[in-house]
DNA sequence: GTTTTAATTAATCAATTGTATAACAAATAG
DNA sequence: CTATTTGTTATACAATTGATTAATTAAAAC
């Protein structure tokens, strides 16, 4: 019987190809289903690259776990940052980004949850938690404050703050609930929702978030 | 050597028994590390019960599951309804209990989304969970809608049943991340903040619901 | 008090788990 | 073309897992 045929990937090809075979069985079968054997299956090697690259299991995990948690961060902030429009433009981007595809996605809130029970008795994922949930902090307040400014609202870092709070508060939730969505509404109506309600939340005009330009209105866009 | 001593208890009381310790298990070490074996030590009873009770771990855990979601229904629902006040108290009333303890516990948080993670793959995980978020749902339109009504502000079932969807995300968002808070803000901003956030969601008058007269306290102090 | 019932224990089982190690072979250097 | 390095495979192993069964015994029935 003949050996398996193999090619060699550098440090970070497979390293990549790994955590993200975890994920996927996680995702897939849960963290108590995601074992060695079958993660190294999907990621079409054997079990021993496990010691190899990681060490061990939770090692490989931990990684996997951080390695989500930067995805999703950079696309939320990604969404947002990379174009050059009015700030409600912005916001409201980046609103309507974390209510749809593919951010919003079952599998992407089934990981999040999953890894989440660890937070609490794994001091390096309550570190990966924190400084996800930070940036992501950072990134709403960076977006709401020049829209208060617009609308004379108050903008003090204290009132920027806790508007960042509520509206995290209510992206995660309904982020959440329309990804795993029990049927009982549409997830459709969410991004009208969401823009609907941080407009009632930051106190500012009805339709100044809904009517922002969308993204691709030619008329604007001068490179 | 002689066996062990041991009570005979009624089919309910060792279910709950059962369940109870699985959920302590799960909280204290993860989904993966809830073996049969420390669930039953952590009862007090030898692993030959969980067939006898369950017939096999994962309808026990599946029970447990159902346990702790009636709890979290059972404990908000009631923290509103049980009381004779104003719809704006009431309504104050049952935010306020989903931000503080017993209510909003690291613990209740991380069982919740541990067990989140199987909704997707498991029917009954998902009815479960399903049924509990419609219980929510209804519970929050029924505090809306005469807050509503009290406030002249629109309140066909169209209306409130956003509303509820909106403050339900806001709910469950807040009540997670300040949970398993990251040390970034205080838990204790949360239920004020909550409450002020309801108020703008809702379009009543600042106020309503932060002044409506709360449980034992005397006079409102001036901020 | 005696019998009956079935809740509970204790022990065993096959399967699966994560880890470790030696043999192998693909890429690289000379 | 040969030698070397090390990424990768294949296999073995001890520990733990959930499940099963027969033996016990607490409690109820008589």
């Amino acid at each position: 019987m003949s050996r398996k045929t193999f090619q060699r990937l550098s440090l970070d090809d497979r390293r990549r190809s790994l955590m993200e075979a975890t994920l996927t069985c996680v995702a897939r079968h849960g963290l108590h289903g995601a074992t060695v054997r079958r993660i190294t299956e999907e990621a079409g090697v054997t079990v021993g690259l496990v010691r190899h690259y990681f060490g061990n299991k939770d090692d490989m995990i931990r990684n996997a776990y951080a390695y989500l948690v930067g995805q999703l961060t950079a696309q939320a902030s990604e969404s947002a940052k990379h174009t050059v429009a009015s700030p409600e433009t912005q916001l409201a981007r980046f609103l309507r980004a974390n209510m749809t595809a593919p951010n919003m996605s079952e599998e992407k809130v089934s990981l999040w949850a999953t890894f989440i029970g660890r937070v609490r008795h794994d001091a390096d994922f309550a570190e990966i938690h924190r400084d996800g949930y930070r940036e992501f902090l950072n990134v709403l307040e960076t977006l709401i404050e020049p829209v208060l400014i617009n609308h004379q609202r108050p903008h003090s870092i204290a009132a920027c703050k806790r508007h960042a709070i509520a509206l995290n508060g209510l992206i995660d939730g309904l982020w959440m609930e329309g990804a795993l969505n029990s049927g009982l509404y549409g997830q459709d109506i969410l991004p009208d929702l969401v823009i609907e309600a941080s407009e009632r939340l930051l106190g500012i005009p009805s339709g100044v978030l809904a009517n922002a330009q969308p993204s691709q209105q030619p008329q604007s866009e001068v490179s």
